[in-house]
This record gives structure tokens, sequence and C-alpha cells, in this order.
RNA sequence: UCCUCAGUAGCUCAAUGGUAGAGCAUUCGGCUGUUAACCGAAGGGUUGUAGGUUCGAGUCCUACCUGAGGAGCCA
């Protein structure tokens, strides 16, 4: 029986006879010899078919192989300095399983393709090199984010993704035609069900899929992204940072620690990922904006943050910044007031390098009853719908808070993408549900 | 929702208002070490849609459709 390994372990068969199943990734030939490139979703590995050396029936079946049809190659695996990857196969025998026609090609080619065209193929765009890098990276990250709540006394509780209200009144939400009591929303954020799950297990994490119906085209938005929420009782806004700045340079130090390759296929500046070190800066939004409007900036005190002003936040900055304290008005009713100054809020938000912008929020939340019931007064929120809510409130109400981290821009980031749509296997986009 | 830009061969792109072209892909031929292989040949088009201006429109004008980037909003 001959062994079937994959090609990202071919360095430990050298000299032996084995088996590759996959697809073929690329073909060059010249009239008596020829160059097959498998892929197996875990490499690439070059095979060589020489014609004096096999039955002309094999030659001629290897020669006329077609991108992507799926094969399981035959032979003998050699270190070969010519090949990419270092090591080379000797083409004993191949099985074809399906061949694909030369009348419909396979539609992604070697060379260079428009967004759109990729956009439309990208079920068959998730083969290519570049793709499998931004999702292991993505994979990575994850793996990371559960490794270190899991590791810091955090349980997992998930949240529901069928919502009766919004957490928020601001969003646009997804509404879903089906329950008969009371219209049902896509969920926007797991937090609110994060607070009363604290109150019951200390530290908790939600991680999922998140909906906003924003109508938002940008290269940082998607309408279907994955958040990852932690929440903890009795935590100050203080806590919140500190946790917030240990999750990130964990994550950071993980990718660093095992998808070094990935990184350099994507051409990351890895310098660049090594600063992200704690401390992270600290700055009120006072100071932002007054370092703002230094630089040029039209901001005024009580606006929120552009793109742009996101921008110059960290454009001096090699690591991660955090800004705190924002105006009460433009942040969720469920934010604590700074004691000293109650027009401000205990919030804090995360700003990566690089121009990334916002990858964290979060902060304190209110605790005291009375406070909250007039907030949700204030922002003609409906009481009834926070019954539940405003409980956690009256049974041994402790001063607790958390954040939500956007795995999407996260990934963006630490891959130094372009466009956050790469880092999810299908992206749901304004305009885009295909495929 | 608003602003800007784009739409030509399967793909990536050219074409002063005057005969619609190249590279890649596909097919055929050549090549025993190729590295997005190379060399030669062939097939491949209602120029996003509908109107308009003009002797003549891929090119100019109007509307619409599709896509991209951005604004607001957000992770």
């Amino acid at each position: 029986m001959i062994p079937r390994i994959s090609i990202s372990e071919a360095g430990c068969h050298a000299g032996e006879t084995v088996q590759i199943a996959g697809w073929l990734y690329n073909l060059r030939r010249s009239g008596k010899i020829a160059f097959p490139i498998l892929r197996d979703g875990s490499g690439l590995m070059q095979c060589v078919a020489v014609k004096s050396g096999m039955p002309e029936e094999l030659f001629e079946t290897v020669k006329n192989l077609t991108q992507e049809s799926s094969l399981i190659v035959t032979g003998k695996v050699r270190a070969e300095q010519r090949a990419p990857g270092g090591y080379e196969m000797d083409v004993e025998s191949v099985e074809v399983l399906q061949r694909v026609p030369e009348s419909d090609p396979y539609p992604i080619t070697p060379k260079e393709h428009g967004t759109e065209f990729l956009m439309d193929h990208r079920h068959l765009w998730l083969r290519s090199q570049r793709q499998h890098a931004v999702i292991r990276v993505r994979h990575e990250v994850i793996k990371a984010v559960r490794d270190y709540f899991d590791s810091h006394g955090f349980t997992l509780v998930d949240t529901p993704i069928f919502t009766p209200a919004a957490c928020e009144g601001t969003t646009t939400l997804f509404e879903v035609d089906y329950f008969d009591d009371n219209k049902a929303y896509l969920t926007q954020s797991g937090q609110l069900y994060n607070e009363a799950t604290a109150m019951a297990f200390g530290k908790v994490y939600c991680f999922g899929p998140t909906f906003r119906a924003e109508k938002s085209k940008t290269r940082r938005h998607l309408t279907e992204f994955w958040m990852v929420e932690p929440e903890m009782a009795y935590a100050t806004l203080e806590d919140v940072k500190r946790v917030a700045e240990e999750l990130i340079v964990f994550i950071v130090g993980r990718v660093l620690e095992n998808r070094r390759e990935e990184l350099k296929r994507l051409e990351r500046d890895t310098a660049k990922l090594e600063a992200i070190q704690a401390p992270f800066p600290r700055m009120s939004y006072d100071d932002a904006v007054k370092l703002l409007q230094s630089k040029g900036s039209e901001i005024q005190w009580g606006g929120d943050f552009g793109g742009t002003d996101e921008t110059i936040l960290t454009e001096d900055q090699q690591r991660c910044i955090m800004v705190d304290r924002f105006p009460t008005a433009i942040k969720a009713f469920y934010f604590e007031p700074d004691p000293d100054r109650p027009e401000l809020a205990l919030g804090v938000d995360v700003l990566a390098p690089e121009g990334y912008g916002e990858i964290i929020g979060g902060g304190q939340r209110i605790h005291n009853i009375e406070l909250l019931l007039q907030r949700i007064e204030e922002h003609k929120l409906p009481k009834e719908a926070f019954d539940w809510y405003i409980d956690l409130r009256k049974y041994g109400s402790v001063p607790h808070g958390g954040f939500g981290m956007g795995i999407e821009r996260c990934v963006a980031w630490i891959c130094g993408l372009e466009h956050i749509r790469e880092t999810i296997a299908f992206p749901r986009m304004l305009y885009r549900l295909r495929p």
C-alpha cells in the first residue's frame, strides 16, 4: 500500500514513493518533459514527467492535463533545488478523477484579474495561494482569540442571532419576518446578553456573526462579519483597556509565531507587527480632538472621528492607540459616565496603525438602575423590551464592562490587506450577496 | 441616500469622431529542466442597455443598469 501524504509533509518522505491527491495548479511542458504542479490545499508540489522514462500513454495523459483537474499522483519524492518548495516528485502513475474540459477551461488563470471577476468567482478564487494565506491567518487569529480567553478564566457563552430589539437604537437592523408576536432582527451585537451571562459567570465571551444593515460601501465594511465580545463583571474602563491590549498583543504574537510563511506570501512587513507591544499609547478624546485640529482636521469637539481622522491619529504611531472618554451624546445609551465629567462616557476605541482604523470598541456599562432608566428614556427606547436588561441592575448590580473586536478588520490589518473582503470566505457586502 | 470613477474578445487592457487591436487563456505545430516557461499559427466581438447628435460614434450628449472607491454610520 502506497502511503497518501499531504504536500506540506513531503520533506519527511524524501526518497519514498508516495501518493498525493490534489488538483492541477499549473502545467509547463516541452516536447519530451512536463512539469505539472499539483496543489492539495497544504502546499504546491512540482512533479516531473519525462517522456522517455514512462509509458507513452501516461506521458500523453500528463502532457494534456488541464488546470484544476482533480488527480491522484503516485511518485517518488526527491529534494530538488530548482523546484518551488525544495522538493519534487517523479511521476510514476496518475489517476485523473475529473478532467476539466478545454471547451470550458478554469476561469482563473495565473495572470491578473480584476476585483469584480474575482468576486464573482469567489468560490474558485479561494483556491489561490494568496487567499489560502489570508484565510489561514484568519484561522490563527480566531484560534488565538479563543486560546486567550479560555486561558484567562473566561467562559464561552454564545448569544442569540435572532433578537427582539435593537441593542443600540442607531444602526440599521435586518428584519426577519417569522415570529408571530414580534418582529425579529438579526443581532448586531451580543453585548446586552453578555452582560447577563457575565453576572452569571463572572467573565464571559461570545463569538459569532453580526449583521449590520448600514449602507456603508467602503473597504472597511461588511454587512455580515464576525465579532468576539468579552464582558467582565466587577470591571472598570481600565480593566477593559488592559484586556483589549493584552488580547491584541497575544493575537499578533501568535500570528508571527505560526504564520510567517503566510505573512511572507502576503508581502507583509512583519517589522510593523513585531512593534505591536504593550503598553499601547493612551489618549483621551479631548486630546485626540486637539491633535486632529492641530493637524488640519475639521473635527469639532462633540463629533465622531471620520475615516481620515483615524488615519491621522495613528499615522505617527507604531502601535495601536487607545482613545477613551467620548462625549456621551455620540455613544450608545449603556455607557457609564465619567464620575468627574458626566458629559463623557467611559468608552474606549482601539485604533490599529497604518490607517486600519477601529478594530475594538468597548467600555464600562451603566450599573445604576436609575441612570439606566433615564438613558433608556432619553434615547426613546421601548422600556418593555429592556425589562430583563434592567433586571440585571436590580439583582446584584456591579460595575462591569467589555468590548467587541471585529475579526475581519483585525485580520485585514495583520495581513496588510487593502480591502476587508478578502478576510472572509464569502463576504457579504452592500450589493454583494453571491456567490 | 449622496459624490467620484469605470464598463471593448473567456481574462487584463489598447484604439485623434473615420477598416475594433495586443498579451494571457483555448485549439494546432515546435521544444528534455521549466519557474506567471518560451517560439510559430488559428479561432474568438451586437464595444453594459436604450435613445440622441453626426455623412460617420467604442469615442460626444441624455437616461438607465452593473461594478469600484469614498462620504455619512460603524467593528
